[in-house]
DNA sequence: CGCCATCTTGAGGTCTATCAATTTCAGTGG
DNA sequence: CCACTGAAATTGATAGACCTCAAGATGGCG
């Protein structure tokens, strides 16, 4: 269990940081925390706005509405800080919940107005990390707005390979049915049905919750998009 | 025709400017160009990146699929900046569109370099735009997500008016049906019928391009959100 | 007055949701 | 080692939402 600095990588991504800049965001992981799947992170009791750092485990921010229905807004991989967009808002906070056993480390929000005080050039970097968030939620309008079924599943399995950068033709996805359902807009039923066509079409294989893509420029055509669209977006 | 400093208003909204930091901001807009409704907005010819600021009439930022569908992924009123997601990005440039004859000010990304390095305030200021306008997102992926047809325009009809800063029960909405269903996922032959809906009963009324909205808590419930939730939830 | 885009309205078909029954599978205890 | 359990996945049947195609109606504008 290394709790190594994963909130730098994605900074490290972008620009060579000096040595201060590092201890500053290294700062913002120094309260590691241990969460149990299928729990609400809610910053350690207190109703103050909280953020977290993200460094082992899956999590998503959702939404609930009145009649009971959900929607994940985004997926977290460690590395990610959970509550950037509610920087300076005053809206209610995010709700945020653990989709694996996770560590993440809570911090006040007024620690990121410190960071962005103490280095102005951190701040421009988390600018362009937010800008990079914003461009996948593009991404996920689109899909939800104008694809079906099919293509979405699709989308969202390339999506995640992409972003746990392309390591390999296979990899670990620990989300039930269910939940890719709900960050796709559609039931768990329908995710089944999907699945298996684009396992009948030889698309990919799951086994439990492995997925190994077969055919990835079919998948890609399926989503609607070129080969090309993938390299160029990153994270 | 005023083209009054509209780039201003939000970032005042944010904080007391100082002169400097008002001038840097006025620099962005000082190359106004007028775009008659229904095209597409490139910099200038050359293919380089560019941002605009809106500062007169309607415009959107959109995505074309193989296929042919359309997806609005932003609608942008004066005083926004078009293309901030882009920032630091080698992405292919997204496309914007005037959606009625519109005033805005093409700049290359390299000034908002130099206005970060001018002063990091407003780069601060910069990043809390771009994470209200992910707000927005947000809302817009629930909303596509996870509502029918008559709640998705019920919100769209609250969010624009909201954005319009609820100047008064009615108001203009320069859009086609047609692009309401592009923003919204749906058809536009869908829009009529769910909008001719919340006109029986007796939620809006339309004539032409002015909305008129007579029950706004009747659409708050159909939305899926309260009144409390419209107050708090501001640009 | 006539033209064109936009909106409306109808009919039929496709896609996805919902409900419900069954199967799978990992975990648990006998 | 095997039966028991509960969550997750699969499968079938039906209903509902939305799309597409196509034919009128409407309304601004030349």
């Amino acid at each position: 269990m290394e709790y190594d600095s994963c909130i730098l990588e994605p900074f490290e991504h972008l620009a060579r940081l000096t040595a201060e800049e590092r201890s500053l965001l290294a700062a913002l992981e120094e309260n590691p925390r241990t969460y149990p799947p299928d729990t609400l992170l809610n910053g350690s009791g207190r109703h103050q706005k909280s953020f977290f750092t993200l460094t082992r485990g899956w999590a998503c921010a959702l939404r609930i509405l009145p009649d009971g229905q959900r929607q994940i807004l985004d997926i977290y991989l460690p590395g990610q800080i959970m509550g950037l967009r509610e920087m300076g808002h005053t809206q209610p906070p995010g709700e945020f919940l653990a989709l694996t056993e996770v560590t993440a480390c809570p911090f006040p929000g007024d620690r990121l107005q410190e960071v962005f005080q103490a280095s102005p050039r951190l701040g421009q970097l988390f600018f362009r990390i937010l800008a990079g968030e914003q461009s996948m939620l593009i991404e996920r309008i689109v899909n939800i707005g104008r694809r079906p079924a099919a293509g979405r599943l699709a989308h969202f399995l390339i999506e995640m390979h992409v972003r746990l950068k392309f390591r390999k033709p296979d990899f670990e996805l620990p989300l039930s049915q269910s939940v890719i359902g709900d960050a796709l807009g559609l039931s768990s039923v329908h995710i089944s049905r999907s699945l298996g066509q684009l396992r009948e079409e030889g698309l990919v294989r799951m086994e439990g919750r492995r997925v190994q893509i077969l055919d990835l420029d079919g998948l890609a055509g399926l989503a609607g998009f070129s080969r090309d669209d993938l390299t160029a977006g990153a994270l």
